[in-house]
RNA sequence: GCGCCCAUAGUUCAAUGGAUAGAACACUAGCCUUCUAAGCUGGAUAUGUAGGUUCGAUUCCUACUGGGCGCACCA
């Protein structure tokens, strides 16, 4: 990390820290520049008198070879960088680290178990379901990529009353000849029986007909939970569709975990926990439930146990919470969860906190996405599925790429379609802060233009076309001197901050902003310099450094979880 | 009622307390006999209100306004 080095070394000259170091907004005034503020207050000087001081501090000083010059410009000491040297040592730092470049040592392979894509099964899976995965799987990439042993993990929600109801609506309607993705028609009657439920609710006289269906439906729960029976059976076998379309979701956007954790089998481990901390006086029994009451730590009440005996969420948590630090020995447990869920996990440590059990949980939220029209929400029917998302994301980038490539066979156009959409929905969900509501619009979301993964994409398709016709391996770096060589060149050596940012705030949104402003330095020098056209020894440098820029934007894409392509 | 989050350009988003508040989209005027025009160049527009801390506030603090979310049997 040539860049990183040249400012621990100016710092160590200047007394100053690396982190003190700030770049130029307006490109002229300097390639670095230290803002002198906070360190004049502590040395009773003005800033712009601690600035002369510190350049007399330099003319005295044995400068690295990249510095060019430096100049105090009122309270900021700026230097500019020698583009001949800064290059050259800059593009052999990249090649020789290669696809280790940006690579941080900060996570001492400390074990840290990340769980995300909570999804239920016989339920839809939606937008908000594919942030969370977009957003857990890069979280997992680059507390990887900085030498953490990440864990990533999945739960899924095989066992609540949401089954029951999908089950009862499921043999009333009888779908199972329509011509659908079963895991996908779960979801429907899912949100069929929700509706239902609803219109009884609102209907005069309807408070009759909803206890019926409600009673339909515990009965259909109490079987499931009794394992056996027709129901039971029903659920066995609907349960594996929901799973298999998960498999074959995971599968499309590049995402593995390395274990999955179903509620139905920690449960009963769940139950055993409730009944031993209600014993030890950590749960209670209040009008008929299980409640854990943290009333006094500003924590509320949070239910356990319904009052007619059938289990809540929690109770496969707990269980679930145990079993991955006795079975993973781990230093971290992080909830990749939707923020409205804070509370619950607050009270959740607070229960293990009470039982005197020390594991490390924490919770990582992100907020949700939310349609034009107002919220989504699967219980009555207002969301974008994935299925419909990823069709129409397929179909337009099939028709761009088709477009431009009528040559191309079809499992190609088919094979670069698909990798151009994962990119488009993957960047989409990661561009923005996750503390900022996603307000999804089909058209914003996939477009190609703009800060987008197809203009990042595009970007390295080009530099990738020029690579194809000269792959000159050799070259003297230190003939780039061009302005905009050292501005490129100075863009890349930043990616190793850009990803200790996003790595430690856990916030991917940084890292796709660095990446677009790359690109965005890239294409105005591509259309400035003639690369292929220019005299050999200054061409085969510049190949040289588009294959140095080429790293870079590999290592990012993969970190976002996207491919690199090489033609578009 | 209590608690949490958000408020920046017409729209969607940026900005470790620091230099002229940046992008993208949309709108508009240009650029393909240089390597992929899914690109590049130019143009207008913004910090919700009132205080406070500070040499300096979009950023920190307080109040208010507006929007969202959470708070006992949903997950």
């Amino acid at each position: 990390m040539f860049l990183a080095n040249l400012k621990e070394r100016l710092a160590s000259l200047l007394s100053v820290s690396a982190d003190d170091f700030v770049y130029p907004v307006p490109a002229e005034l300097g390639d670095l520049s230290l803002p002198l503020f906070a360190l004049a207050k502590s040395s009773g000087l003005s800033p712009a008198a601690l600035a002369q001081e510190k350049i007399k501090l330099l003319e005295q000083s044995d400068l690295p070879e990249a510095i060019q010059s430096f100049r105090a410009v009122g309270p900021y000491l700026n230097f500019f960088f020698k583009a001949g040297v800064f290059n050259r040592e800059a593009l052999f730092d990249i090649e020789k680290a290669g696809p280790d470049f940006g690579r941080l040592a900060v996570g001492r392979q400390q074990k840290v178990m990340l769980e995300y894509s909570n999804a239920n099964t016989h339920k839809e899976y939606h937008i908000g379901h594919l942030r969370n995965l977009f957003f857990g799987d890069a979280v997992f990439r680059i507390l990887a990529f900085n030498d953490y042993r990440a864990i990533p993990v999945s739960y899924i929600n095989d066992f609540g009353i949401h089954v029951a109801k999908t089950l009862w609506q499921w043999q009333r309607a009888n779908y199972k000849d329509v011509d659908a993705p079963k895991g996908w028609l779960l979801g429907k009657c899912y949100a069929e029986a929700s509706n239902l439920l609803l219109q009884a609710e609102i209907k005069e006289d309807g408070g009759l007909e909803k206890e019926k269906m409600k009673t339909e439906i515990s009965t259909v729960m109490k079987e499931i939970e009794s394992r056996q029976g027709k129901n039971y059976e029903l659920w066995q076998e609907t349960r594996a569709w929901s799973i298999a379309y998960f498999a074959e979701i995971y599968q499309r956007f590049g995402v593995r975990f390395e274990h999955i954790f179903y509620e139905s089998e920690v449960i009963d481990d769940g139950l055993k926990m409730v009944a031993e901390f209600l014993q030890r006086g950590i749960l209670k029994n209040n009008q008929g439930a299980v409640i854990a009451d943290l009333e006094e730590y500003g924590l509320g009440v949070l239910p356990i146990i319904r009052s007619d005996g059938t289990a809540l969420y929690p109770v496969a948590d707990l269980a679930l919470a145990r079993l991955k630090f006795n079975e993973y020995h781990l230093d971290e447990s992080v909830y990749i969860v939707d923020v409205r869920q804070g509370l619950y996990f607050k009270q959740l440590a607070k229960i293990f906190e009470l039982a005197g059990e020390n594991l490390k949980i924490s919770h990582l939220g992100y907020d949700f996405v939310t349609l034009r029209g107002g919220m989504m929400s699967s219980r009555n029917g207002n969301v974008i599925t994935y299925s419909q998302i990823w069709d129409e994301a397929y179909t337009r980038t099939r028709h761009e790429v088709v477009a431009r490539h009528q040559d191309w066979e079809i499992k190609r156009i088919e094979s670069t379609a698909e990798k151009l959409a994962v990119a488009a929905l993957k960047f989409e969900m990661l561009k923005v802060r996750a503390d900022k509501i996603i307000t999804f619009d089909m058209d914003e979301a996939l477009r190609f233009d703009g800060f987008t993964a197809a203009y990042l994409q595009y970007t390295g398709a080009r530099l990738a076309s020029i690579l194809r016709k000269n792959e000159t391996l050799t070259a003297d770096y230190s003939l780039l001197i061009h302005g905009k060589e050292l501005s490129l060149a100075i863009m890349m050596q930043r990616f190793p901050e850009a990803v200790a940012k996003a790595g430690f705030q856990r916030d991917l949104s940084i890292l796709a902003r660095y990446l677009f402003d790359l690109s965005q330095v890239f294409n105005d020098y591509y259309h400035e310099v003639a690369i292929l056209k220019a005299e050999p020894a200054l061409s085969s440098a510049r190949i040289g450094l588009l294959r140095s820029l080429r790293q870079v934007l590999v290592n990012g894409f993969s970190l976002l979880g996207f491919d690199y392509l090489e033609e578009m």
